[in-house]
RNA sequence: GGUCGGGUGGCCGAGCGGUUAGGCAGAGGUCUGCAAAACCUUGUACGGCGGUUCGAAUCCGCUCCCGACCUCCA
């Protein structure tokens, strides 16, 4: 097996993967708060951390994948600006129950994740179901003299935390001095916090707020960036693998977090950092404000003017996969047709696979073969580069159909090699990247009478053009075609496929 | 303003000192009743200006442009 490298931000450089314990790995990604609909570039970074999840498996770890839910704690703008917690805002617009809002966004968000075909967490741990845990951990903090209260609020003390040599910065390379030199007005209210790189860890609640819980201090909620801290401590342990998100939560999310870490239990939470990158449209930054954006149902029915039709969750899903989860990607009309394309081709390839057969006991193009296929590990052992894999699983596509077409001879691949090549498609392309069959023949969920009635239908077909009895033929083809069904005529008779 | 990241052919997107990335589109071809589909072959590139080097898309400097973060954000 090749040796996994990923690309740790805290080094900003790539290394040698080894887990804490020979073959356990643990892995805390940050969950959504579910205060809305998932955004697409949400989807991108779970997308992203299912294939980095289906690889560690495929690597034969066993992996414990927690994932968050942040259902308290996240406030618009800052504490000390009066921000307002976002479920509690949601509830109070919606005349909902916070807990109303949080069902609802999770099973939305759950809804998404499985169209999308991510698997789910080992543990999905929720911020207000860990409310004690992270009492504990601001007492930890507390008794370690790096937090301090304020009318029954408590907030993180960063210049003590520095004070006591740990580096606050050390992951989004931030420097405290300046951010008390930031110009920004909002920075400058500090309000009850004694520096402004200061964090709260617990906030007491106004009489109008309606989550609320008892702690020492007073009345109220936790701050952001703790549930993550005491959630993959309980589940983890003190010190774990992977800690993964968006590029976004870097700072201050992320790095707070590790203070926090460092705070309560002295050691730092994770080895390895993992940050996926955003996902922009028409190389802009989604934004709603400026129109551009796009919702994940818009894109799957078209129903946007950014997009001449739509593209399905498997379509969206391997375009993803086509860029470096580490880089920008940038969501366009064009790509996206480029990759239904893309996409089509390889679950073409597949299926072509499957009915491919050989008798020989050694080829003239399995070298070839054998080595292409042993870079589709070389590829994802280098920090999960998927559009490497891709491509050259895209390579291995073009020999089995020119296999398949004559181009390639018969004896040039061996039995052996043939149903390795069978089994890597099915285990790259459904284990690891995580695609399905959607459409067409033989698709999940199928229930045998579409398939039943399509095989008659091209039957009839099939009788017509025997009897040259072209008009009936193509009066057949081209009523499928407007309901969106593909004949191919193919030498081995027709196939079909639904767009 | 500060801190990062990036600018690659018509489009997307790898590459990180010398060797074809790949996909889509384009061109040519095979197949086909016609068409579509499918398959095969194939051209075009490294923002600009300097520098280092036998050799740079890849390293260094400057410059222009874009994006992210600094404030809720995946």
């Amino acid at each position: 097996m090749h040796k996994l490298q990923v690309f740790n931000s805290l080094s900003k450089a790539k290394e040698d993967f080894k887990p804490l314990h020979s073959d356990h790995v643990g892995m805390y990604v940050c969950g959504p708060t579910v205060y809305s609909d998932v955004h697409l570039g949400n989807c991108r970074t779970f997308v992203s951390f299912d294939v980095i999840y289906r690889y560690l498996m495929h690597l034969g770890y066993k992996v414990r994948y927690v994932r968050n839910i942040t259902d308290v704690g996240h406030l618009e703008g800052d504490v000390d600006i009066g921000g307002e917690d976002k479920i509690a805002k949601k509830a109070r617009l919606e005349q909902l129950e916070p807990m109303e809002v949080v069902q609802k966004y999770v099973n939305g968000f759950h809804q998404m994740m499985d169209i999308f075909n991510t698997l789910p967490p080992s543990i999905e741990p929720r911020a207000t179901g860990h409310i004690m845990e992270q009492i504990e951990m601001i007492k930890d903090i507390l008794d370690r003299g790096l937090a301090y209260e304020k009318n029954g609020s408590v907030y993180f003390n960063t210049p003590k935390y520095i004070e006591k040599g740990y580096n606050y910065g050390i992951l989004s390379g931030r420097v405290v001095e300046d951010l008390v030199q930031e110009s920004r007005d909002d920075l400058k209210k500090q309000g009850e916090k004694e520096h402004p790189s200061d964090f709260a860890l617990w906030i007491k609640a106004e009489p109008s707020h309606l989550m609320r819980w008892r702690s020492p201090w007073s009345i109220g909620f936790p701050g952001w960036h703790l549930e993550c801290s005491s959630m993959s401590t309980k589940y983890l342990g003190e010190h774990f693998d992977i800690h993964g998100g968006g590029q976004d939560l870097k700072f201050p999310h992320h790095e707070n977090e590790i203070a926090q870490n460092q705070g309560a239990c002295g050691t730092a939470p994770a080895r390895y950092w993992l940050h996926a990158n955003m996902l922009l449209m028409n190389g802009r930054k989604m934004a709603k404000s400026d129109g551009n954006t796009i919702t994940p149902q818009e894109l799957f029915s078209g129903n946007s003017s950014h997009i001449s039709k739509g593209y399905s969750p498997m379509v969206v899903r391997f375009f993803m996969l086509q860029a470096h989860y580490r880089s920008t990607l940038d969501l366009t009309d064009e790509a996206l047709q480029a990759a239904e394309k893309g996409y089509n081709r390889l679950m073409e390839t597949y299926k072509i696979l499957s009915g491919l057969e050989s008798t020989a006991a050694a080829g003239t193009a399995d070298a070839e073969l054998t080595k292409l296929i042993e870079q589709l590990d070389i590829d994802m052992c280098d920090d999960f580069s998927t559009p490497k894999a891709l491509a050259t699983l895209f390579e291995l596509s073009s020999k089995a159909n020119a296999y398949k077409g004559g181009q390639l001879s018969a004896d040039s691949i061996s039995s052996e090699v043939l149903q390795k090549l069978k089994d890597t498609f099915k285990v790259f392309l459904f284990d690891v990247f995580g695609l399905k069959e959607e459409y067409g023949e033989g698709a999940q969920g199928s229930n045998g009478l579409l398939d039943g009635l399509m095989n008659l239908i091209i039957d009839i077909r099939k009788s017509a053009r025997d009897n040259k009895d072209w008009t009936t033929a193509d009066k057949i083809r081209d009523t499928l075609a407007e309901l969106s069904v593909q004949l191919k005529d193919g030498k081995d008779g027709t196939s079909w496929t639904k767009s």
